[in-house]
RNA sequence: GCGCCUCUAGCUCAAUGGCAGAGCGUCGGACUCUUAAUCCGCAGGUUCUGGGUUCGAAUCCCAGGGGGCGUACCA
C-alpha cells in the first residue's frame, strides 16, 4: 500500500468538511448515470454547454491533468462519462488533480461537450466519497491473473468488463426464470438447507452439527424431497432457486456450492416438462442473447424448440453400433465396457452399465440440445417406472453442448415402490457407495398421504448461465468461487 | 485424488547460471480541450516458502504452498 495524500472535499452541498475520514459525507444523491447521459445527450455538437445540471458518482478510472485544465473518466454501474475540470470553475482544483485512479467521487455540474465533442460533466462541485488506498490494476491491461480475479472480485468487476457483463446476465437469467414460472402459476418456496437426512440426488453431502440438538445435519444436495412434500401438501406448482452443496471434486464445471432450479408440477409427466424446458431455455436465450442461436466457444448452438428426443439406448446404438438394453446379458455389457475401456464394478447391474456406456461414448459429443430419455430403473431411484418399457423410468436429461443441463422425470409417486428403491439405495450405501441415498421415512409417510402424478425438474443455473454467457469455467459465473484459503 | 503447467514491483510483463528491469500506476514537478494525454524526476522487491547444487540461483534439483488446465467423481 502506498502513501496517499487525501484530497479535501469541496462540495458544500454535501456538508462535508475538509480533511481526512470525517470529510467523507454520510450520503450522496446522484441523479444521473453514465449510460443515461449518453442516451440523452449523445447527439450534442462539439463545444456545447447545456444548462442542465446533473450529479453523477462513481470511481475515477482515468485522469488527464493538463496544467490548469483537468479531465477525468468516471465509471459508474452503467458505464463511463468524462469529467471536465477547468481550474477557473473547479473548486479545490489542486485536490481534484491529486485524486488517484480508483477513488470514488461525486460530481455535480453542467452537461457539456468538449471541443473534440466528448460528452462530459463539468466538475462545478465535487466530493471524495471513498479513497482507493490500494492501487488499482493497470488501466490498460486490467487483471489477467485468474486467482486475483476470483479472490478480489470487487476489483475484477471494475476492470474486467466481461466479468461485470456476465454477472448482470446471470441476474437477468434468474429474474426472467422467476417471471416465466410465476406467469405459469408456479409458487416460489424456500425449503430447508439443513437436512437431517441428505436426499434427492446421488451425491456426497457436507455434514455439520447442531449444538443444541446435538445432532448431525447435512447441507442439502437437492431440495427435491421437500418440494415434493409440498405437492403432497397441495401446492400444485412449486419451484425453488437455491444453493445446494456437494462434497465432491472441483473443476471448471463444479463448484462445491451451486445454484439449482427445481420445479414440480402436479398432473404433469416428463413430456410436459420437456416442453417446459425447451420453452424456458429458448425464452431466456432470446431475452439475454437476442436469439435462440448463441455462440459457445468457437461453435454455434441452436437452442430453438423443439429439441430432439432420443432414448438412451438408441443414442448408444447411434454412437457405438451396439444394440443394447437393460435386458442385454450382463456379461455382454461387461465385455463391451472392457472393450471400450470403461471401468465397472461387480455390484453394477445392467442399468448402471448402460448408463456408463452412454456417458462415456455419447454425452460429450452431443452438441445441439437433446432430451436423452428413458433411464434404467437401477440408476433412477426417484423416477416413476416407464409406462411401456419395463426396466426403464420416465426420466430425461437435457444435454446441451455435451453437458447435462437438467434432469427431470415423471415422479415416483407409489410409496411402496419408493420404499423398495430407497432400501436398495441404502444397501448400496452399506456396501460402500458414499453417494447412495438412505431411507427417508418421513418422505415415505408423505407419499402415503398421496402424491398425484407429478413432473419434476432440476436445472443447474450456473451451467445454464455459462452457456448463455459463453464462458467455460463455472468460476466465471460464480461471484466468489470456492478457493483454498490464501496464505499470508 | 492423480498428471501437466504456472507463481518476479500495485497491475501487465522482461531478465534463458553472472549487477533484478520496463511500461502503466503511486509520489514530486511542468503543461487550459485531453481521450491509455504528454514531458521530467523520485520511490517501490523475502523473485510464493524452505532446503540443496554452484564461485555465483528468479533461472537447475528436492520438498511444501497458491493458482490454472486436464483427468476421476458429478450438476
Amino acid at each position: 500500500m502506498s502513501d496517499r495524500t487525501v484530497p479535501a472535499a469541496s462540495d458544500p452541498a454535501a456538508g462535508a468538511a475538509p480533511g481526512h475520514g470525517p470529510s467523507i459525507p454520510y450520503r450522496f444523491e446522484p441523479d444521473a448515470t453514465a449510460a443515461a447521459l449518453a442516451a440523452e445527450h449523445g447527439h450534442l455538437e462539439p463545444g456545447t454547454e447545456t444548462d442542465q445540471v446533473v450529479t453523477v458518482a462513481g470511481r475515477l478510472m482515468l485522469r488527464r491533468i493538463q496544467g490548469k485544465l483537468g479531465f477525468g473518466t468516471l465509471q459508474d454501474g452503467t458505464g463511463r462519462i468524462q469529467l471536465f475540470a477547468p481550474s477557473a470553475t473547479t473548486p479545490d482544483f489542486e485536490g481534484f488533480g491529486a485524486l488517484s485512479l480508483g477513488d470514488w467521487i461525486g460530481v455535480r455540474g453542467i452537461v457539456m461537450t468538449t471541443r473534440r465533442g466528448e460528452l462530459s460533466v463539468r466538475a462545478d462541485e465535487w466530493v471524495l466519497l471513498a479513497e482507493a488506498r490500494r492501487q488499482f490494476p493497470d488501466k490498460w491491461h486490467g487483471l489477467t491473473d485468474t486467482e486475483t480475479r476470483y479472490r478480489q472480485r470487487y476489483v475484477d468487476l471494475w476492470v474486467t468488463e466481461d466479468s461485470r457483463r456476465t454477472f448482470v446476465l446471470r441476474s437477468r437469467v434468474v429474474s426472467l426464470t422467476r417471471q416465466f414460472l410465476e406467469a405459469r402459476g408456479f409458487l416460489e418456496v424456500e425449503t430447508p438447507v439443513l437436512h437431517p437426512i441428505p436426499g434427492g440426488a446421488l451425491a456426497e453431502p457436507f455434514s455439520t452439527h447442531h449444538n443444541a440438538l446435538d445432532q448431525e445435519l447435512f447441507l442439502r444436495i437437492a431440495p427435491e424431497l421437500y418440494l415434493k412434500r409440498l405437492v403432497v401438501g397441495g401446492f400444485e406448482r412449486v419451484f425453488e432457486i437455491g444453493r445446494v452443496f456437494r462434497n465432491e471434486g472441483m473443476s471448471t464445471r463444479h463448484n462445491p456450492e451451486f445454484t439449482m432450479l427445481e420445479l414440480y408440477q402436479a398432473y404433469a409427466d416428463y413430456h410436459d416438462i420437456m416442453a417446459l424446458v425447451e420453452e424456458l431455455v429458448a425464452h431466456l436465450a432470446t431475452e439475454v442473447c437476442g436469439s435462440t442461436t448463441v455462440a459457445y466457444g468457437d461453435r454455434e448452438l441452436d437452442l430453438s424448440a423443439p429439441w430432439r428426443r432420443a432414448t438412451m439406448d438408441e443414442l448408444i446404438t447411434e454412437h457405438t453400433g451396439l444394440e443394447v438394453s437393460v435386458d442385454t446379458p450382463i456379461d455382454e455389457l461387461r465385455h463391451e465396457c472392457d472393450r471400450l475401456e470403461i471401468p465397472w464394478e461387480d455390484g453394477d447391474g445392467t442399468g448402471k452399465l448402460l448408463l456408463e456406456l452412454y456417458e462415456k461414448t455419447v454425452e460429450s459429443v452431443l452438441w445441439d440440445p437433446v432430451f436423452v430419455i428413458d433411464y434404467p430403473v437401477e440408476v433412477s431411484p426417484l423416477s416413476r417406472v416407464h409406462r411401456e418399457r419395463p426396466g426403464y423410468t420416465e426420466r430425461f436429461e437435457a444435454i446441451v453442448a455435451g453437458r447435462e443441463l437438467g434432469n427431470a422425470f415423471s415422479e415416483l409417486t407409489d410409496p411402496d415402490d419408493q420404499r423398495s428403491r430407497m432400501e436398495a439405495q441404502a444397501r448400496a450405501k452399506d456396501a460402500g457407495d458414499s453417494e447412495a441415498m438412505v431411507v427417508d421415512e418421513d418422505y415415505l409417510r408423505a407419499l402415503e398421504y398421496g402424491l398425484p402424478p407429478t413432473g419434476g425438474l432440476g436445472i443447474g443455473i450456473d451451467r445454464l448461465v455459462m452457456l448463455l454467457a459463453n464462458v467455460h469455467s463455472i468460476r466465471d459465473v460464480v461471484l466468489f468461487p470456492t478457493l483454498r484459503p490464501e496464505q499470508d
